[in-house]
DNA sequence: GTGATTGTGTAGGATGCGCTACATAAGTTC
DNA sequence: GAACTTATGTAGCGCATCCTACACAATCAC
């Protein structure tokens, strides 16, 4: 089978790629922000007019959550493959947060964290999108945690999310991959002397 | 001579207290941000109409910048009274980490830091006004550390600065002084790790 | 008192926002 | 071809935003 739907469509067909869509409106809301990206931002990015707009993605929060189910499938940063059981859990997660260094820092216009930064939007919606990633990422670091240090997960995985924001937030200030990345070393070390290996 | 100033002033009187209005909005943006709050919010907080606002203060930024000066005399963090040169660096860093855990989760609804949340908004004079507080802060921190430590100066303030933007982001999204105060903990192990007395 | 000065209240302008009604174009099915 | 279905383009609604024009009220100096 083709990996496109191969379903025929009736009616007029669509001038634009809605998936396409999704990767523009991604690079807008990650450059700027949910709250800075306007609905004509987008339909002026896509060449679309809003009718369009609104029948394909219903919202404009309805895109947003399109946008991060896609940034979480693709763009995230992979907690599955770095939170590994085979080494100690300081260095993974050290791992994580040298990991999210290079990706914050890394875009032509560094957004940070699409998910991070979504959880202070001003839109209810978008903003508890946002939170329900936020927190799923949180849970897997902190059963990651729990599996060998139960007595530290909770404070350790606050550190943990904490320090993420930050770099989100730095990564937004102009801080590039360098600082980032000695940041991230830094509380490294606050890990390694949290849970000993 | 008296505090308040005694100019007998000319015109029609004030039917509010400009001072007593910069307090009032203050608490509006700490809860809810410069972008989420609007003009119409602040005059029916403050029972004024539009022209009396905007005689007293120019305009929405204008009054922004009066709090954020009001904020920075008054509810800011001491960094004069905490980098103190009689007792080792990253004490006096984790100190003024565990005062930000403190501050940030104090009010009702706690709004993190004025100056940190401010530089995150969508006005670009209100930014920047926020920018150049943020800025002093760090320079303070960095010449503190400087004095001692002259080559981790730039990445140890980096770490301390982006934990204070961590601290404060994680402040607005439900944190209490509790968890807080465990995070800023645990970034002093990093400190006390880095800069050994 | 008269005039100058300053703040206030009513009312609304100008712009931008998210979003939609409606007629029509561009396809499929029969 | 006719009938149906779906997307598009034009145009604009309703509302919120920041901000202001203008007449009037309240105080001062004299």
């Amino acid at each position: 089978m083709d990996a496109t739907n191969k379903a025929k469509p009736r009616g007029r067909p669509r001038r634009f790629d809605p998936d396409e869509a999704v990767a523009t409106a991604q690079k807008l809301f990650h450059a700027r922000g949910f709250d800075a990206v306007s609905v004509a931002d987008v339909t002026s990015a896509l060449g679309i007019n809003p009718p369009s707009f609104y029948a394909a993605f219903g919202s404009k929060a309805g895109l947003y959550s399109r946008v991060l189910d896609h940034w979480v499938a693709t763009a995230a940063i992979p907690l599955a493959d770095l939170l590994r059981p085979d080494r100690p859990v300081a260095e993974s997660l050290a791992a994580v947060l040298e990991e999210a260094a290079h990706r914050y820092a890394a875009d032509s216009s560094p957004g940070g964290c699409l998910v991070v930064e979504g959880t202070r939007c001003d839109d209810a919606q978008a903003r508890e999108k946002a939170r329900a990633f936020n927190l799923q990422a949180e849970a897997a670091i902190r059963n990651y945690i729990a599996a060998r240090h139960p007595a530290k997960a909770e404070q350790v995985t606050d550190f943990v999310s904490t320090t993420m924001s930050g770099l989100s937030a730095k990564a937004r200030n102009g801080h590039g991959l360098e600082r980032l990345l000695a940041t991230a070393r830094l509380a490294g070390l606050a890990l390694a002397q949290a849970l000993p290996a």
